[in-house]
Order: structure tokens, then C-alpha cells, then sequence
DNA sequence: TCAAATCCTTTCATTAATCAAGTAAAACAG
DNA sequence: CTGTTTTACTTGATTAATGAAAGGATTTGA
């Protein structure tokens, strides 16, 4: 399925995803354009899932960074799953627990009083 | 110290961080040009760490997903720190949780018994 | 052994990024 | 209040990357 090209382009593109396909290619011994084909294949094949940016949280005022470990009582975890919807301001990722009916939350948060709000709701 | 178009463009780059300067600045109203210096700024202040992929994990054949609370006995984390940069190919994220000294180690697996194999180890 | 498919390269047209220059508004010192 | 500097932007020209098309080499399979 996948060879030691594509998983070396996939290592490049996980520490840099904004490198040019010229350069890509430079680094796995491609032409740009055959490079540009391959990521298109593992775009399409669901491999790669999307591009993103990491953000410094603590420098745009999320200083307190919390991960939050939530028991459901009940077995529909739905009004859980829409609050944490709601909360999207703060949820960095919402880990679903095998086993027992829990969620580890990931979370961010200027202050720990709003940190202390957020539990509290 | 962040305006209202960083803000965009950091929601923009968090969904699709490939998308074109040009395109950027279509949608929060700049020309290229401009949305590239903003960019920049950012990156220069370090706002945007980086820029990065999601991979599908269980499609690479790593398809169990394990989060493991660390009690180190000593108070010298050297030893485990030291230990999870050996296992990088398994290393997804090591949190460093406040108080006790305890770490969450986020990781990615073949099969369960590597997973068992790893914490024997 | 021949046909089809895959994966790559080269070439070329199109599009985007970059660089330089210029403008307008805001910040600021005198 | 005024002249100066800084900041943030635009426009236009140049350079570089991308995408499409054509073709070649290798592999796959009937």
C-alpha cells in the first residue's frame, strides 16, 4: 500500500506542510508534478486528512491548558457531546475511552477561573 | 496584539493550511499580497509554530490508539524522557500534567500485543 | 507476447508568490 | 496643530510553482 516514498512524503509534509511540491519532490528524489501526484493519491485515499497550522496557544491568550477527564452518567452521551459543541472556543479534542463510558477533554483556557466556570456549567 | 483578520486567518489555516495566499486573503478580505506579510507576522511572533498534516493513522496500519497515564517512581524523568524519544514511531503526544509527577502518553500502535510489548518494555 | 495500467519525466500554458514602489491613515514627538 | 515616522495596505512587474498534456519505461496480467 504504501512505499518508503510515500511515507517519506508524508514524514515532510508532517513537519512542514506549506513546502512547495518542487520541494518536496527535491527531497524524495521526485519531480514536483509526480510529487503533486502522489499527495493527491494519499488525499485520496483518506491517508492525508487535512492541513493544519499549530498555534502557540499560550500567545493568544490561552495560557491554561487543561485535560479534563469526564465520567457520563448516564448512557446517552449526547447532552454531553453538544455541550462540548457549544464549547468549541475551548476544545482542543475530545478523546473517546474504550471501556468504560469516559472521555479524556482536551481543553484550553485564558484563566483558570474561566477554566473553574467551564467545570462548574 | 491580534485583530479580527488574524483571527481569521488562523481559523483559515487551521482548517486548510495549504489554501493559496490569494485565496486567504479572498476570505478575509485583503489582496495576497497583504494576507502573506500578516502570515508572516504571525509567524515571526510566534503565533503559528507550524504548519502540519492529519494523518489517518489506521490506514497506515496503526490502528490501535492508546492514551497511558506515566507514574515515574523517581523524581528524575530523564530515564522516561529519554525512553519515549527511542519510540518515536509510537509517540503521537506526551503530556506533562501539573502536580504529581505524571505524564499522559498518547500513542499509535500496530496490534494490541505491540501495544502490550511496549509497556512491558 | 501483446495490451493495459502505472508511474514517472518533459514541455508548456496558466496561475500564484514574491519583490519593489507608492499611497493613505495612524501614531507620535516637537 | 504640524511635520515625521511607522504601519498596513494596494498596484504592477518579475520570478517561480502548478496543472495539463504527451510520451516513455516498467510492471501486470490475459
Amino acid at each position: 500500500m504504501l512505499d518508503h516514498t510515500d511515507r517519506q512524503i508524508i514524514n515532510e509534509l508532517s513537519k512542514n506542510s506549506r513546502i512547495t511540491m518542487k520541494e518536496l519532490g527535491e527531497k524524495v528524489h521526485l519531480t514536483g508534478q509526480a510529487a503533486s501526484a502522489r499527495v493527491a493519491k494519499l488525499e485520496d485515499h483518506g491517508i492525508i486528512e487535512g492541513y493544519s497550522i499549530k498555534v502557540n496557544q499560550s500567545k493568544i491568550g490561552y495560557s491554561v491548558h487543561a485535560i479534563i477527564h469526564i465520567y457520563t452518567k448516564s448512557t446517552n452521551h449526547q447532552p454531553y457531546l453538544s455541550f462540548i459543541k457549544k464549547q468549541e472556543e475551548y476544545v482542543l479534542h475530545n478523546y473517546k475511552i474504550s471501556g468504560e463510558s469516559c472521555y479524556l477533554l482536551e481543553c484550553k483556557f485564558q484563566s483558570n477561573d474561566i477554566l473553574d466556570e467551564f467545570l462548574t456549567t
